[in-house]
DNA sequence: TTCCAGGCAATAC
DNA sequence: GTATTGCATGGA
């Protein structure tokens, strides 16, 4: 079993996925192949934006999110934290249990200096500090140290395990969500380039299949 | 109409 | 420890 040499296969057959998308000029850009971003602090808050509005919910909702907030001149951290829940909830509508989502996004957004701060922490120390907020899980706090702030950490979803279940990468255990990101990272280099492409890969591989599967 | 989409937290057992 | 439930939109 080589992961590498999957990871080949699926770049080759899709392409680079130019994942986390940013607004650049009013809409939603891409960057395939190029891992430069985000390139500032204000688009990695962004990307946390949209780890949030994206949990339950499709990218398509949790993107009309985003420009929602866009197009309100509010997607920043300042006005994310400074202005009233109520208007955040009409903006963040299209993402599902949007109340919810709008408590634990300000409540992020007030603590945006601290994230700075424990970004340049260790790793694992810095997500622990993720781990604590309302509304970040182990996937959600990997998704924000990737594609946030650029650290290799394997982001474990449904479409991963589906990938490991169908590769049969693994066959028997009990699988929790350690168990996978363990597995990735020891068999791949540390690199957060790779990682932020391969589960972008996974990703389109595993929601192509499951289009073609409904298709027939 | 139903079901699902890249979860998390709180609670129950 | 695992299982279940609340959250409460939009599109197929």
């Amino acid at each position: 079993m080589n992961l590498i040499k999957k990871y080949e296969e699926m770049l080759d057959k899709f392409g680079y996925q130019g994942w986390w998308p940013l607004v650049q000029n009013g809409k939603m850009e891409y960057f395939p192949n190029d891992y430069s971003y985000p390139r500032s602090f204000d688009e990695s808050f962004e990307v946390c934006l949209g780890a949030f509005l994206t949990q339950n919910n499709t990218w398509r909702n949790a993107s009309s999110c985003i420009l929602n907030l866009y197009n309100a001149g509010k997607l920043d951290v300042n006005s994310v934290a400074e202005m009233k829940s109520e208007e955040l909830e009409k903006l963040i509508r299209h993402s599902r249990y949007f109340k919810q989502k709008a408590k634990r996004v300000q409540e992020f957004a007030l603590k945006w200096n601290e994230v700075k701060n424990y970004s340049k922490n260790d790793q694992s120390i810095f997500r622990e500090f993720l781990l604590k907020f309302n509304g970040i899980g182990k996937e959600t706090a990997d998704s924000i140290m990737l594609y946030a702030f650029k650290k290799p950490s394997f982001i474990i979803d449904v479409y991963t395990k589906r990938f490991c279940f169908d590769k049969s990468l693994f066959n028997t255990g009990k699988l929790n969500y350690e168990v996978y990101k363990e597995f990735f990272e020891n068999n791949l280099k540390k690199d957060y380039k790779l990682y932020n492409e391969f589960h972008a890969l996974i990703v389109i591989l595993e929601q192509r299949k499951s289009q073609a599967k409904l298709s027939t």
